[in-house]
RNA sequence: GACCCCGUAGCUCAACCGGAUAGAGCAUCCGCCUUCUAAGCGGACGGUUGCAGGUUCGAGUCCUGCCGGGGUCGCCA
């Protein structure tokens, strides 16, 4: 099962070999002249370099040997020394049916499996979603799938933001708010004896009554502000959370029901964007961590002593630029974030050991991973290079700076899938689709849209560059929008239930149509686009070939009549076709969280 | 101030260890539905790849300087 340019690759290399010339280069790549070629290698100019040789001589030596070549319909060498090879429409009639015969349509598994743990999204307690999330999780999401696609054993984890400062901030905030908390925290110092089960439900009841989590959303920021101008709060958060860390009985329930009604909303909003978790490790998972890790640091002299602070120097002599110490411990004595990362390290290595730890991360934490990575590594807490930042861009406004909402304020993460569903909803019944669906597939319909604008239109960017956001174009149903590649995959599906019902059955994949011919070129380079986006951990590459994938459909669509075909034989091979097409574009939607519905 | 990233068509973005004529989508204009979903397809228009040097047979890609935008620079995460 290998795709015609890793085949088309390793005949050059032997022709290199024979020639006596160093294989390495022999590299096949996709003709940047579709005219002239369907594929091209460059190597004889490089070769040309490096024995001060001419390039079109030693060019025409290697395509005198490529031309025995079953796979080759034509070999010949242009300008300089590029050589221009045509697949033989047999090869890539095989090939087309050996793509329809496999199940992962042509995406090869990787020959090493690795452990490899994810770490996007990084949602907070208290804090509902927001269009800030949106990429994080989009992104990391992706990249989930498409290691596990390869055959990595995969784990995703939201890494959930759960302890810390915020959350005696929270504890405080609710007491102030609602007295019958307050007395509560206030009479629970430890567990009382004779405490049940029962009585802990129907606590959790009581709080379950009084703290939802727009209440929590209301009351974190301005209990933050408050903070800041307020020294005597700030010092009462700083005891709640003293005292949570210390295991006060009725500030554990508290922050316990907190971290219980966030998750809950926040896996619902999660999985309604097609993004789950397999993990939700939360920063108090690794807190029984911290305290040991800092007397090992400190046993392993990593840990020193500067302005009274606790860190561990991270800089080498041939740094380029300043790199600053981790932090481990504030001169106030208390744990940082930085603490909190190392920690989580290591917890990864001891229940899961991965070769490969992904932080799909926004790209201005870079500085601070380096230093965490470096850390990790002296404390010999991960693999020698299995650590590796992920960055993204931001998410823009029309005006180029960070998305906020029209008053200034940052836009919830569920209202932009409302607006995006509702935009996609009123787009269907312009269609007039909403009388032939039911209700129910209508908004169902309606939310996949919406999704798919959403997501095709974050990952066809590579992500680390920043993207502006516009939903109207997003959602529109034309050119390189999600929406336009549901279109081209309902339509698939719509001629297949055609097909069916007419009692016309796929079969061998003939290739004679030049769209034809196009068409099969870019299934066949599914598996590269994947290996690709794999090393780069770059989504887009896989979108990129959604798109040119369902691009070329539509011309094939245009082109080449499937069921009023002139014979037989072209029926059941354009039904094959599209049957492929459809399975490898539902193949590469789906690495890309995007689901397609049966009509639109 | 130091360091990092970015600057490509009117707009949004691509461009596979340096290769041929820098590609898509949108917008604009012109064609194509009695035929499988026209939410489609074909075509046209559109570029001194921020500027100036350098390396190379060959530079959007590598090097130097400059201009412009964004970001980061230990006790918040």
């Amino acid at each position: 099962m290998t795709d015609l340019r890793s085949r088309l690759g390793e005949a050059v290399s032997a022709a290199f070999e024979e020639a006596g010339l160093d294989p390495k280069w022999a590299r096949v790549t996709v003709s940047d002249r579709p005219d002239l070629a369907d594929f091209q290698c460059n190597g004889a100019l490089i070769a040309a370099k490096a024995r001060k040789a001419s390039g079109s001589d030693i060019a025409a030596d290697i395509a005198e040997r490529l031309r025995a070549n079953p796979c080759v319909a034509a070999v010949d060498v242009a300008g300089p020394g590029f050589i221009n090879l045509r697949v033989s429409e047999s090869a890539l009639g095989g090939r087309a049916n050996a793509l329809a015969g496999d199940e992962r349509a042509g995406a090869r598994k990787i020959v090493q499996p690795r452990k490899v743990l994810i770490d996007y999204a990084g949602p907070n307690v208290a804090k509902e979603m927001h269009v800030g999330h949106l990429r994080a999780s989009i992104i990391g999401e992706a990249v989930k799938r498409i290691y596990r696609f390869a055959g990595d054993e995969v784990l995703g984890d939201a890494h959930f933001g759960d302890w810390g400062f915020q959350m005696g901030l929270l504890i405080v905030a609710c007491a102030d708010a609602d007295p019958a908390i307050a007395s509560l925290l206030e009479d629970l110092v430890a567990e009382p004896p004779g405490f049940t089960a029962a009585d802990e439900q129907a606590i959790d009841a009581d709080l379950s009554a009084r703290i939802a989590l727009d209440d929590l959303d209301r009351l974190y920021p301005a209990a933050a502000a408050k903070a800041k101008a307020d020294d005597d709060y700030r010092e009462r958060a700083r005891r709640a959370t003293a005292e949570l860390q210390a295991g006060r009985f009725g500030h554990r329930l508290i922050w316990r029901h907190f971290a219980q009604v966030t998750r809950a909303a926040l896996e619902r909003d999660f999985h309604a964007l097609g993004v789950d978790f397999d993990l939700w490790r939360g920063e108090s998972d690794v807190d029984p961590l911290i305290e040991p890790m800092v007397a090992e640091l400190r046993e392993k002299k990593l840990l020193i002593e500067d302005q009274g602070a606790q860190i561990v120097r991270v800089a080498r002599s041939d740094d380029r630029r300043e790199i600053p110490p981790l932090l481990v411990v504030s001169s106030e004595g208390s744990a940082m974030y930085g603490t909190t990362d190392l920690a989580t390290i290591l917890d990864r290595q001891r229940f899961f050991n991965p070769d490969l730890v992904l932080y799909v991360v926004d790209q201005r934490q870079a500085d601070h991973f380096e230093i965490v990575f470096r850390a990790a590594y002296l404390a010999g807490y991960a693999k020698p290079g299995a650590l590796e930042h992920v960055g993204f861009g931001t998410m823009n406004g029309a005006d180029g700076k960070p998305f906020k909402t029209r008053e200034g304020g940052v836009l919830k993460l569920r209202d932009l899938i409302d607006m995006a569903r509702e935009k996609a909803a009123m787009r269907l019944q312009e269609a007039g689709l909403g009388v032939e669906l039911s209700p129910e597939e209508f908004e169902s319909t309606a939310l996949a849209v919406a999704v798919a604008a959403l997501k095709f239109a974050d990952l066809i960017n590579f992500r680390g560059t920043s993207y502006v956001f516009d939903l109207d174009r997003f959602s529109s149903f034309e050119g390189k929008t999600g929406p336009y590649l549901l279109y081209q995959a309902v339509r698939m599906k719509s001629l297949l239930r055609k097909a069916a019902a007419e009692r016309v059955t796929a079969g061998r994949i003939a290739v004679r149509e030049p769209a034809e011919r196009d068409l099969v070129l870019l299934l066949d380079a599914f598996d590269h686009a994947l290996g690709e986006a794999y090393d780069k951990r770059a989504p887009n590459l896989v979108a990129d070939h959604a798109f040119r994938l369902a691009q070329s459909f539509a011309r094939f669509y245009a082109a080449c009549p499937v069921l009023a075909a002139p014979d037989e034989a072209t029926r059941a091979s354009r039904l094959g076709l599209a049957a492929l097409t459809l399975k490898q574009l539902e193949l590469a939607l789906g690495l890309l969280g995007i689901t397609t519905p049966e009509r639109m």
